[in-house]
RNA sequence: GGACACGUGGCCCAGCUGGAUAAGGCGGUGGCCUCCUAAGCCACAGAUCGCGGGUUCGAAUCCUGCCGUGUCCGCCA
């Protein structure tokens, strides 16, 4: 609650220096109560005990009874407790500044290469580097929501070879019929074209399948020398597969800025004049076979020390680009975050080394753990995985199932709407309110949760702010007072630590936290809705409609924020 | 073997720049729809914060050793 701090720091300040207390450490530990009964902001008075030699306890009282604002003042045990003003609230609240920030952000997600669809596992990366990119917009700073598209190296090689090389009825005889695509999805590209790259990758396997890796090798240096045909026989290839992973994104409510290709950086010359520069630092140093490398265990890197960015026959490296790739980025903007899965760590480090001895910036990078089943790690190969298209088909079916029992008034038009809406917020919810670093297992039960900590919990609480409003039917008066019973002064607490806690998951690049206050937002509106009723006996309580109107607008925004489609009724 | 994460009630998870009786949810038990949508609300039960040391007035939080899980350790991407 920084606007209560605000009032409260500087009497803090000289009630402290009046009893003899120097420096500033104190603000650090001026900390949100732990329990709400107790206050909203506390101050334990245990340092000040030892600095001056006196009773916590004693000091604790001695500044309560000197301290007075819009707030109240309590001493517990050796603590302070303050707690804001219903009234200084409620005025706080409506005037609160929703969009304080101002820096402009490019923020790369996503990235997979484009070789087949979505499982779950490779959609974290997406939805979480969504969130982010919704919550630093409705932060307001500016965002460029950008997709790194791999398209060049060996894995667009196999692919490109696989559909120059292999009949439909090669591919479907070197593919088990039990691995066969799903009917749902005949005629999605990803879910198409992805058999070539299994098929090539089982046939790369067998005995006697030189000449197949010479013919794939040869597609590959071509690639990473900037040959043009390639390229473009490259793109042919992935192209189609992009636009069928784009749109299972695109269901989900994640759409990109801009597209920019690996290979760009190796056509324009900018990752030659890159490994030039490296080749000048001091940590350089060359392999017998000529090789390149940087010793970053020179600059404090512990295990493997030796990052090489330059092949033996000249040609870079994937990271190497990256570095390219990113000085190029930083010329785009003020700040930039990378959303990458815990295996690229390493590679992360080197990355960011790198652009240190050259004298870049580093990015922000947000890790996350892998998500897996509980028969283990998805793999493709092994059929242990779950398409995001059937998680998205399932989550509707049972979301209609639900809607169909609870409103037998909807036509299956707006059920199915509904359906929709409810089956693809879950979804996401269900992933961006864990913290990215947690490792996740994927439960259907979890998945196809619909109470508790879930998404129709916060849009429901919305429906019912919003039937308020239709039931109305013109704008609320805000400049109304009233009384404030604890269920309004705790909602009214709650959305007043909106802009703190948005500014914290931006700041962080942690979506949970967000994530998780919308669940406080709407548990908070939820007792409201009980406790404070806005119609009563026909008439209209035009403070609490107010409150009504102040709440459904912040859970509104922050669903938008959070990747929830608002509806107005469900 | 080395590096980096993670380990909190039966299950999931917050808290981790040290602070008061460890916050939620699921599941369990028991209540609440003549009252603005019950996908909701209320109550109860349930925790050696992986284990052992250390620092501190105070440790889930910091340090250290061990155990368990995951990831990485390619002139792959």
């Amino acid at each position: 609650m920084d606007n209560l701090r605000k009032i409260i720091e500087p009497s803090l300040e000289s009630a402290l220096t009046d009893i003899g207390v120097t420096g500033d450490f104190w603000k650090k530990a001026l900390g949100t109560s732990r329990e709400k009964a107790q206050g909203d902001l506390s101050l334990p008075c245990f340092p000040f005990a030892k600095q001056l030699g006196r009773n916590p306890a004693e000091i604790a009282e001695q500044l309560a009874s000197s301290l007075s604002g819009d707030f109240e003042v309590a001493a517990a045990g050796g603590y302070l407790n303050f707690k804001a003003k219903s009234e200084w609230l409620a005025q706080n609240v409506m005037s609160m500044d929703l969009t304080p920030g101002n820096t402009s952000v490019l923020i790369e997600h996503t990235s997979a290469n484009p070789n087949g669809p979505f499982h779950v596992g490779r959609a974290r990366n997406a939805i979480l580097g969504d969130t982010l990119v919704r919550l630093n917009r409705l932060y307001g700073n500016q965002v460029r929501a950008e997709y790194y598209v791999d398209d060049m190296g060996k894995q667009v090689g196999v692919l490109a070879w696989a559909l120059a090389n292999l009949s439909k009825e090669q591919v479907d005889g070197i593919l088990n019929d039990a691995d066969n695509i799903n009917p749902r999805w005949a005629g999605k590209k990803d879910h198409e074209t992805v058999r070539w790259y299994q098929a090539a990758q089982s046939i790369r396997s067998n005995e006697g399948a030189e000449d197949i890796e010479t013919a794939i090798g040869k597609l590959v240096h071509a690639s990473e020398h900037g040959d043009d045909v390639v390229l473009a026989q490259f793109e042919q290839a992935y192209k189609p597969v992009l636009d069928g992973m784009l749109e299972t994104l695109s269901r989900l409510g994640i759409e990109f800025d801009t597209f920019t290709k690996e290979s760009e950086f190796v056509v324009n010359g900018t990752v030659s004049a890159l490994m030039e520069r490296l080749e000048s630092l001091e940590i350089h140093g060359v392999a017998d076979n000529g090789a390149h490398f940087l010793d970053l265990g020179q600059r404090g890197l512990k295990g493997k020390t030796d990052f090489f960015y330059r092949r033996g026959d000249g040609s870079s490296l994937y990271a190497t680009r990256d570095i390219a790739y990113h000085m190029w980025k930083w010329q785009q903007c003020d700040n930039l975050i990378n959303i990458l899965g815990e295996d690229h760590k390493l590679q992360a480090k080197q990355v960011g080394m790198t652009l240190t001895e050259l004298g870049e910036k580093v990015p922000d990078v947000m890790f996350y753990a892998f998500i897996k089943l509980p028969e283990g790690k998805m793999s493709t190969r092994k059929g242990n995985v779950v398409f995001m298209d059937d998680l998205l088909e399932e989550a509707k079916a049972h979301a209609a199932s639900v809607v169909r029992e609870l409103r037998s008034d909807l036509d299956e038009g707006k059920i199915n709407s509904i359906a929709e809406a409810v089956g693809v917020s879950a979804v996401r919810f269900n992933i961006v309110k864990v913290s990215p670093e947690k490792g996740f297992t994927f439960r259907w039960e979890e998945a196809l949760s619909f109470e508790g900590e879930s998404a129709p919990f916060v849009m429901y609480s919305h429906t019912r702010a919003c039937s308020i409003a239709r039931k109305v039917g013109r704008a609320a008066n805000f400049d109304s007072s009233g009384e404030i019973p604890s269920a309004m002064h705790e909602l009214l607490r709650v959305m007043s630590c909106y802009s703190d806690k948005l500014g914290q998951s931006v700041n962080e690049n942690k979506p949970h936290i967000f994530a998780l206050y919308m669940l406080e937002l709407a548990t908070a509106y939820n007792s409201f809705y009980r406790d404070c009723h806005v119609i009563k006996d026909g008439t209209v309580s035009e403070f609490n409609f107010a409150v009504s109107e102040k709440a459904r607008v912040l859970l509104n925004q922050g669903m938008i924020g959070v990747g929830i489609t608002p509806l107005e009724s469900m």
